[in-house]
RNA sequence: AGGCGCGUAGCUCAGCUGGUUAGAGCACCACCUCGACAUGGUGGGAGUCGGUGGUUCGAAUCCACUCGCGCCUACCA
């Protein structure tokens, strides 16, 4: 069957993802001694959807999956899917909203079941997305965080901890988001910087019989908080800030409440700022609580969990909203004479990452893990190279956070995601255990209370590398894939999930979950914005894959935002990126363009100019193929028969060529560098195989005896059939399509490219002979094309070329001369050129004459201009070799090199002289 | 406050273990339907490598300082 005209995507990706995936060629197969490669896919959202993040991890998992499965690897890709706690459980809050419906008038169980449902619904939509990325994962593995196996991994973990001591329950400061109403993690708070205000109160002192001045009847404390006086416990000064030494252990009169507190002395406060008096309190603020711990001071908490004023704060203010009864307090202070000044300031404030509200510091019961030993094994792992990173600056990164860890707040006051396995009895001891039996039997009672609370979907992220492969049984899988080879991932969830993987899973298995860490950068938009739905900037990969017109592309993106203000700007500035909307690349093309960007640690502006290139590059394969198959099949392309085929130099050279692609491509991927193997596997094809092979290949199936013919053809054949395996990691579908349609004529097949042996370089078809001859004849035809158009020769315009050198070696290019360099005739003379008025170029010991008329003047014009170029390198050159420095300190083969140069320019610049008066 | 990264052609980026005339794609200009390909071919124009200083025979590359941009971590009430 012949191929199409030109490349169209569409028509081959599905159907090949079906034949790979029904076939089960993305399981492991190849077996025994053969060495482990596994990948574990940072599992996605559930519930979300693939963006343009997504398809270029996943775009690089399955290049070297496929590598090293075509390498002969056991290769795994795990694939799998998160339960995502908040994030889920906020996405199907907000469809109950819409219905009316809140949370708990639902009830846990019908909720949760609710979650299940839209799970199942929407939960494939992702991994339907990936399959049309051509990610060749092990779908018969694919897992997900809530399973039964992962689910009971996760309770032996707890348990586990809990046992050794290092899960713990505690009362503390944590940071609580009032909307979700639910603890969360350091990492899960957000801090930018707003601009806000702050506030000067004055807290009188409290009078006893003496009389102070009035300018002195209080102390002066700054706030940017002031509803938060209200759980004030004590003013707190430097014990050196001479100002108000005399003051420490006096009594003021807290503003509003009525209650007397301490001044006290801490060095926590900088005298330096503000009025050098600080409000504590203990309850609503992380330092405030340490001095509070320090000082032996009460906790006053005047907040309730939804973030209203409680009923400990003064009556007139209960049940206020926080951000209500801010106003109130500082319109009553002014009112009372407290608020001494008002100044705009600005402010870093801690937001929920999720819900976008200001963080609480709350006072709860929520367990905890001690990170201490654990980020101390993380710590090692990375220090003594168990697991590297690259690039390799991120080890700062991780060592930084490490070295700073808290104990991580693993509680979360949510439905969706896994209970946590403690139990309680009526008077509150806990028993932590697997299930609620051996709750009792633990406990001696029966009326047990299981926990509320989730824990935090990161737990059970945490355990990915080594849940999905069995554990805790001591599978097979864990005994052939633990340590992973390599995870791919973003920089942001180096702390998230990174680094507790590490620490778990050398807690729990002895292992390091993988032995390194490719951190890609993070893919921007044209004009290096994050891309986010709010900004309307979003890419679906999808749609680079399958076209979208501009009016659907505008209605995508405007549909659902959370401001539908935005909706006028952001139609505005897609018409102006897109005002063509976009045309289907297909995958290959877009899986292509992420490999080129993927040069390390840098943010990743996406090009659609580049992804129009790489399909255009696609589209030059498909033709490079349709050319070989037109004249090689139904041929003889083999190397049997009676009579050997003759190689050319040009057959030689681009087998060379080849061996130095493979090289090239293999290093590439070994070193995370999906930008040189890209580049490297466009620049043979196009630069080389199609610019030049296929240009001498058709004069040679054109001029050549049938020996010549046969050497070409399997020629032709050999190299293509090789390039397209190079290639396939990286552009799947196409590669399999022409593979199949030129490996028979190599006198190969196969059900699938995708297991084949993946191309090695060999020194042995390397020959050194063949490159210099070749390079030297594209020299000499580049010279020739550059005086015609120096010349202004049209394309069509045919003319004789007199050559002169080596007669041996012309002779041997003319016939390519004739045809690449469109010339009429080409002679040959042994030494010199004619005189004649003829323009002439100098590629090494070779003088070229173009036999056309020309203007004389213009041409001793071009010549002297070129003697000139000539004279200044060779200035050049002789300074540096006349500089004993130079000649005595640089490597020899540096000078050396400059020596040639120098002979090389010499020689020629002679014979443009020569030239140049042989003019008439 | 600390840490990291970036600044090279109009645009997006390679090159940066120091050594030929600093490269590519896109865009631009001119010419061209030639039996693989106009998603193409041939030729061409285009950069004082952010700035200053230093090390060196030699710096886009190494060092110091500096300007501009971005990100991360921590935080002053």
């Amino acid at each position: 069957m012949e191929l199409a005209k030109s490349f169209d995507p569409k028509q081959i990706e599905n159907r090949w993802y079906a034949i790979w995936e029904s076939a089960g060629y993305f399981k492991p197969t190849n077996s025994g001694s053969n060495a482990a490669y596994c990948i574990m896919l940072p599992p996605p959202n559930v519930t979300g959807t693939l963006h343009m993040g997504h398809a270029f991890q996943h775009t690089l998992m399955d290049a070297l999956t496929r590598y090293h499965r075509m390498l002969g690897d056991q290769t795994l890709w795990q694939p799998g899917t998160d339960h995502a706690g908040i994030a889920t459980q906020i996405v199907v809050e907000r469809q109950l909203d819409q219905q009316n419906i809140k949370r708990r008038d639902l009830g846990r169980e019908a909720f949760v079941e609710r979650v299940w449902k839209w799970k199942e619904e929407s939960g494939s939509t992702i991994t339907r997305q990936m399959r049309r990325m051509g990610t060749s994962c092990d779908w018969s593995r694919e897992c997900f965080t809530m399973d039964t196996v992962l689910s009971s991994a996760v309770t032996e973990v707890f348990v586990r901890l809990h046992r050794e001591g290092l899960i713990y329950r505690g009362k503390r400061l944590v940071n609580w988001d009032p909307v979700l109403q639910t603890a969360v993690s350091d990492l899960e708070v957000i801090s930018t910087e707003e601009n806000g205000f702050i506030w000067h109160i004055c807290y009188p002192f409290e009078q006893v019989g003496d009389t102070h001045s009035s300018d002195s009847a209080g102390v002066i404390v700054a706030t940017t908080r002031p509803e938060t006086m209200l759980g004030d416990v004590a003013v707190a000064v430097h014990p050196e800030d001479t100002r108000y030494q005399h003051m420490i252990g006096k009594q003021v009169r807290l503003p509003l409440c009525g209650r007397c507190i301490p001044i006290i002395a801490d060095t926590h406060v900088d005298p330096k700022f503000g009025s050098g008096c600080v409000k504590i309190t203990p309850a609503h603020d992380f330092n405030d609580y340490q001095v509070g711990q320090r000082h032996h001071l009460d906790l006053l908490n005047i907040f309730t969990l939804d973030g209203k004023i409680s009923d400990l704060a003064p009556v007139e203010y209960q049940g206020m909203d926080r951000f209500v009864a801010r106003k109130k307090i500082l319109s009553d202070l002014e009112a009372q004479g407290f608020l001494v000044e008002t100044k705009p300031h600005k402010l870093m404030a801690p937001r929920g990452d999720r819900t976008n509200t200001i963080i609480e510091p709350m006072l709860t019961d929520q367990w905890y893990v001690a990170m201490e030993g654990l980020a101390k094994q993380g710590l090692e792992a990375v220090a003594n190279g168990e697991v590297k990173f690259t690039p390799n600056n991120w080890n700062h990164v991780y060592n930084q956070w490490l070295e700073n860890i808290q104990d991580w707040c693993v509680s979360r006051q949510l439905w969706w995601g896994h209970r946590i396995p403690a139990w309680y009895d009526e008077a509150g001891n806990i028993t932590v255990a697997h299930n609620l039996e051996e709750a009792q039997q633990l406990a001696g009672k029966q009326n047990l209370k299981q926990d509320e609370d989730v824990l935090d979907t990161w737990f059970s992220s945490a355990l990915w590398p080594f849940s999905t492969l069995g554990w805790p049984e001591d599978t097979q899988a864990l005994k052939t894939f633990l340590p992973t080879s390599v995870l791919i991932t973003g920089f942001d969830i180096i702390f998230f999930w990174v680094a507790r993987m590490v620490m778990m899973s050398l807690h729990f298995t002895g292992k390091v979950p993988f032995k390194e860490v490719y951190i890609t950068g993070l893919i921007r938009d044209a004009e290096g914005q994050k891309m986010s739905k709010s900004k309307g900037n979003v890419l679906d990969p999808l749609d680079l894959i399958d076209g979208i017109t501009l009016p659907d592309l505008i209605t995508k993106r405007i549909t659902g935002l959370m401001n539908p203000k935005q909706a006028g700007s952001i139609e505005k500035s897609t018409r102006k990126h897109f005002s063509e909307g976009i045309p289907a690349f297909g995958t290959d093309a877009l899986r292509f363009t992420f490999a080129s960007l993927a040069s390390h640690g840098r943010d990743i502006k996406f090009d659609l100019q580049r992804c129009e290139g790489y399909r255009n590059f696609c589209n030059k394969m498909w033709n490079a193929t349709r050319y070989v198959l037109m004249n090689c099949e139904g041929k003889d392309t083999s190397l049997v028969g009676a009579l050997s085929p003759v190689f050319s130099n040009a057959d030689k050279w681009i087998v060379s060529r080849l061996q130095q692609a493979e090289l090239t491509v293999g290093q590439a991927f070994g070193s995370y560098r999906f930008d040189i193997a890209a580049r490297e596997i466009y620049e043979f094809v196009w630069d080389e195989y199609c610019d030049w092979y296929v240009e001498f290949a058709k004069v040679q199936l054109n001029d050549g005896d049938e020996l010549v013919q046969r050497a070409t053809r399997y020629t032709l054949v050999r190299v293509l059939e090789t390039i397209l395996r190079v290639a396939h990691p990286i552009i799947p579908f196409i590669t399999e399509e022409l593979w199949q349609k030129i490996a028979p004529l190599a006198g190969k097949g196969g059900a699938s490219i995708m297991c084949q042996p993946y191309p090695e370089s060999n020194v042995a078809c390397i020959d050194e002979d063949a490159i210099s001859n070749i390079v030297l004849l594209k020299d000499i035809i580049n010279a020739c094309r550059t005086l015609r158009g120096e010349m202004n020769l049209s394309p069509a315009q045919k003319v004789p070329l007199l050559a002169a050198g080596n007669q041996q070696v012309l002779a041997g290019f003319s016939p390519y001369l004739l045809t690449l360099a469109k010339l009429s005739d080409v002679e040959i003379v042994p030494d010199e050129l004619p005189s004649a008025d003829a323009p002439i170029a100098i590629v090494g010991d070779f003088k070229l004459m173009l036999r056309i008329e020309i203007d004389v003047a213009a041409e001793r014009a071009r010549l002297t201009k070129e003697i000139t170029r000539l004279e200044v390198e060779i200035t050049k050159a002789k300074t540096k070799l006349t500089n004993p420095n130079f000649v005595e300190r640089a490597p020899v083969n540096v000078v050396e090199q400059e020596k040639s140069r120098l002979v090389g320019f010499n020689a020629t610049l002679e014979k443009l002289n020569e030239q140049l008066h042989k003019l008439g």
